[in-house]
DNA sequence: GACAAGTTGGCAAAGGTTTGCACAAATCCC
DNA sequence: GGGATTTGTGCAAACCTTTGCCAACTTGTC
């Protein structure tokens, strides 16, 4: 590994170029305020000698960084990896780097690293924060922050809204004759969790039928598997799941007790990430991370803005049901 | 979302503590150089108004920046968002960031987030590139580089070893009476792939057995499906293919063309990062991915010493066997 | 009591950029 | 053709920290 040599800067680009430091500084950051001849001439030098303006330098003066940061609880989740990226995609065109750190589910981790990536970003998109809401809040102060599946009053967010899909899912359901459903829920803290689980029970009561909210789960694999058996228990027709990977976990857990999927049990899920993995194919419900993520960016990065003018609502991007082969009619379980 | 305000700087603390800028900046940078007394005073000062030094302002002078980058083909690829969570890891007890970029297997992308990268972090960890050996020897010039699963002369890398695993692998399916086996290949420019290609060929030579080295594919699940055909079409008993996502693929479209695995054809995978999705459980080899991103971490940040004690061989994490229900006798069939 | 050695803390330069202000030259208006 | 305006460029301060060097003070020694 050779040593590296020291980086050109403005001032040997001014010098080769016979120029002044600010005025190819300008030529950089002000189009237009220096004349043509001069602008090109400066630009060729600088591409002679390889400049390429230092971040540090820069950042410190302006006050701000060329970067994000993207915080999740879980990156080995697929929905993230979409999310990320669509993220990366939109923030490279703006040449923005990505910052990015999982969590573990852990609060404080969550804290610390939106406070580590103060200082180096424009902001921050936290995902599924497992945080309280107003030590949120305290980060707000001290970063720009853009949430993702979570809505706190007064921030922006990005989210998947399912709670139309999954009406429409349990209408399905419903329709085809289950009377007995049960939901199995995601990780305790999770903002997506409560909304889902909400939807769906209000929705079991308007349509009249019996809806079995089961323990909460850590939302792994491992744990679809173990709620086999209390959904066997319950003797329940159906399961909505609160995303993919418990349902695989279901169904192979179900599998394992000699059970099949959808014979003998119907399995939704969310979020549409395991549809080429699991046999039967799921039956779920997209959750477009894509956009989300690249909405996320896109909000983060236009905030700059006069503050008053930048919208604060909440963008609820509209999730879709995608069927596959594990809803069945309960009957089917005859043949 | 409220204004926020100026951050506290070494100029305010050392005012509120009544000393000099330079002396709160030893407190913090050379523990032992302030007497024990003003120490403790300036720290409780700097507590209460909550400074923490500007990462710029020091990057800037120090040249250099607590952050690594990291730099992948696909981060969806579960070997990978493994390997992140373990390099995370070890970051984060250094209080460093990571940068994250995915490259979706372009070689001009990967050139270019490392260029970004080079001057807002202290190295670039570079994984699976598919950049040529001339050009990753470029960027290693501009910024201290630590490749993972690619090897190039003269740079530091941090690698799966699974040859040993691989030639026990292919043994035990000779063992079972397999004489006609197959590998599929994963992406064309990854390194491991032509690694893998090599030990199972040389294998399959010495130990005397026919094998047939099907179509480069992009590696992906759809990659696997399609190449069930073509796996009947030769006649091969045993597939041993270049990742479990492959594997995955393959299994599912040898289901679809009413073939079973084992007993139709065995199927070995690679990576160990499906287990519990897709059934029947697939036999593969352990990729060690956390402990890859542990050490590649590890020997990017204790680079900085002189340069000539680093030792500049490249490391392999050795692979191992995971039996699981994929592999059968090839006479199996007749069940 | 003088001198050496060690401790402690301050001054100021340096790192590379952006940007307000000033100045000079060119252009315009009547 | 002289004053007003526009255009193009440079000077120097500012951003916040680290660090080499120096000054002052303390302690120890003979």
């Amino acid at each position: 590994m050779t040593r590296r040599t020291r980086a050109t800067t403005l001032k040997d680009v001014a010098e080769a170029a016979g120029v002044s430091i600010s005025t190819v500084s300008r030529v950089f950051s002000t189009p237009g305020r220096i004349s043509p001849e001069t602008a090109d001439r400066v630009k060729e030098v600088a591409r002679r000698l390889r400049f390429s303006p230092n971040v540090m330098a820069r950042s410190l003066i302006t006050g701000t960084a060329p970067n994000v940061g993207l915080v999740v609880p879980d990156i080995s989740n697929p929905y993230m990896t979409t999310l990320l990226k669509a993220a990366q995609k939109v923030s490279r065109s703006h040449r923005i780097g990505v910052f990015v750190a999982d969590t573990d589910d852990d609060a404080d981790i969550e804290r610390h690293v939106c406070e580590q990536f103060a200082q180096q970003t424009r902001g921050v998109i936290l995902c599924a924060p497992r945080m309280t809401a107003s030590h949120i809040r305290e980060i707000a102060q001290l970063v720009p922050l853009v949430l993702v599946n979570r809505v706190v009053d007064g921030l922006l967010s990005v989210y998947t809204d399912s709670r139309a899909a999954l009406r429409e899912l349990m209408d399905e359901l419903v329709g085809l004759g289950h009377e007995r459903i049960a939901y199995l829920p995601g990780p305790a803290g999770s903002w997506s969790n409560k909304q889902r689980a909400r939807t769906v029970t209000e929705r079991a009561k308007t349509l009249g039928v019996e809806l079995i909210r089961l323990e909460p789960t850590a939302g792994l694999h491992a744990d679809g598997v173990d709620a086999a058996r209390t959904v066997l228990d319950f003797g329940v027709t159906a399961v909505m799941a609160f995303d993919d990977v418990l349902a695989a976990g279901l169904v192979e857990g179900l599998r394992r007790l000699g059970r099949s999927v959808p014979d003998d049990v119907s399995v939704t899920g969310h979020d549409d990430i395991l549809s080429e993995l699991v046999h039967p194919g799921l039956t779920t419900v997209t959750g477009q991370s894509s956009r989300v993520g690249q909405l996320a960016v896109a909000r983060l990065l236009e905030t700059p803005g006069p503050a008053e003018t930048t919208p604060t609502e909440s963008i609820g991007v509209k999730a879709t049901v995608v069927r596959r082969r594990s809803v069945a009619a309960p009957d089917s379980r005859s043949t």
